[in-house]
DNA sequence: CTGTTAGCGCTTTCAT
DNA sequence: ATGAAAGCGCTAACAG
């Protein structure tokens, strides 16, 4: 059933079909109640692949993130999709899993089906976004990143200052009264963002005159598992550290838990924080302070540059966010 | 830049350079090697839009649940989406938010870009599919429900026991020496699963001889907050409860804050029991006992369920998932 | 106000 | 092996 099925039975053209598919105007109201009723008695819907080929667009957008699961990723998904559907596009979401190879692949799906604009969400972009197929592909969409800058022409971006982000930490932990240079970091990516982190970190504790603050930075692998086992590590410490900043909530919680299986009590004995301010910190206990980040703010503006770009409006083409701390239970 | 504008330069048809584009044989190399130089300096990419009016598909899938943040939902989603990209397929994802209006308004958007298949994820859609809107515009389409099931011809779909979920919990509670009539429900939406589910629990208490199950299902809103202000109510019974089994992870969560903050112990003076098996579980402290509904197997058969129906194998229309439970300290 | 016509960019017969 | 031409379903001038 198509636009020519419908105006055969109504006894009109296609273009009187289109126009009232359109709602535009120059059409008696007399042929648009006939037109409408074989709509109605079909339950007719317009191909808007066809109506894509004409117009250009099919008003969708993509999402690139590298695991929806996550939930500062499916958060700003989340707002960006909502968003974008108050506006009639689609959202298509792809999972890169972080992994160059699927990154180019959704990259050249992007580019295929024309999409009308693609947010990065997550700093890894960052460095994948230098390869040069990734690169090629997205050059020329309109493109903005959500905490990450990228080396495409043209690509806008949300930044968030995760250096001001650990330092929040770092000032917290000592306006608290702990020792110092008992602080430390555990350090659980290595994208960009979580890099901005610990530099955040060290400097700060610097600046407080702590020597060798780059030597207060242990890692470990994202996760409960990685922040427990973890701590074996940064309990060999003498004298014992004084607080803990991790680099993600989830990493942090894992550090409680390795610190209470060790009878070690928090904030008590050592302080602990986390980052993103996810839901996940109102679920342990103590509950976890945490540097909230404001995903749904990125997600936003993100939003706004996207939409400014598609429309060629270009009224700014990058903010940085302030993050903020939220104290909790956990120092 | 268009197939012609390749064509023209590389001084043959449309025709040879769609063959080339599609890896079609009756080519000779050279013309091959020719056309993929031209193809290659401008870094060509077809387009989708244009291939899927010929087509009629453009490989995509639609994913409509309530809102991906929630853990059980983007978990759902995210296997659903990497399943799919392998079959080269993209996904669009729906946040409807449980509103009739939007779940329009998707319904509508989702029909009109001829999308190969939908999943609908969760068993809100039980009765939003009731509208005669939304199954209209769903009616013909591939579409699969994970955990619900729809009035739509054709839909296929894959359930969960809630029923035996919730049983599971209830049998455990007494198996671990729970009174058995001091054993409470706690329900937090309304959807089928969640009546599944407080049926469950009322047919297994009523099968181990306690009258008047249904008088010890207690109500209140998902999350934290539902589930501490509702431990207000439950403690009232006389004599205290001996275990609470929730609907959901995170109300049970809020359950065991709000049982902590009066001073009663977890497991010692109750247990406490969620649902879905998330990451959650795994945060607080003590970790909570948990119904396991098999997430990612229902994701994976939602897939396979969904693709047979595309290909038109029709394999098999409809599948159960029996729940398992995980036992951790809270209970 | 309504109809005719020319594309949108591609795939796919059907000739050659 | 290659090309010409029709058509996918729709929109948008342009006529009338």
């Amino acid at each position: 059933m198509n636009i020519y099925d419908i105006a055969e039975e109504a006894k009109v053209s296609i273009s009187t079909v289109s126009r009232v598919l359109n709602n535009k105007d120059r059409v008696t109201d007399e042929t648009r109640g006939k037109i409408q009723a074989v709509l109605d008695k079909y339950n007719y819907t317009p191909n808007a692949i066809a109506r894509g080929l004409v117009a250009k667009t099919m008003k969708t957008i993509a999402i690139l993130s590298v695991d929806i699961r996550v939930p500062h990723y499916s958060r700003t998904a989340f707002t960006i999709e909502r968003e974008f559907s108050k506006r009639s596009y689609n959202v298509i979401v792809c999972n890169t899993g972080g992994e160059l190879e699927e990154t180019r692949r959704y990259a050249r799906a992007i580019a295929h089906r024309q999409v009308d604009g693609v947010v990065l969400v997550g700093s890894v972009f960052n460095d994948l976004c230098g390869d040069t197929e990734v690169s090629a592909a997205l050059r020329g969409l309109p493109l903005v990143t959500a905490n990450g800058q990228v080396d495409i022409p043209n690509a806008y971006s949300v930044l968030i200052d995760d250096y001001a982000g650990a330092e929040l930490a770092v000032k917290h932990m000592a306006a608290r009264g702990r020792q110092r240079d008992g602080i430390v970091y555990l350090k659980d990516l290595n994208t960009g963002s979580a890099k901005m982190k610990w530099n955040g970190f060290a400097g700060a504790l610097e600046r407080m005159g702590v020597d060798n603050a780059k030597d207060r930075v242990f890692s470990t692998s994202y996760g409960l598992e990685g922040g427990a086992a973890a701590v074996n590590e940064i309990l060999r410490l003498n004298p014992r550290p004084s607080a803990i900043v991790c680099g993600e909530d989830l990493t942090a919680i894992g550090v409680m838990k390795g610190l209470a299986a060790r009878g070690i009590r928090v904030p008590d004995d050592i302080a602990v924080s986390g980052y993103n301010n996810s839901e996940y910190s109102l679920l342990c206990s103590p509950e976890l302070t945490s540097v909230d980040n404001k995903g749904e703010m990125c997600a936003l503006l993100c939003v706004q540059l996207l939409e400014s770009r598609i429309n060629g409006s270009n009224a700014f083409s990058s903010v940085t966010i302030k993050p903020e701390l939220v104290v909790r239970g956990s120092s």
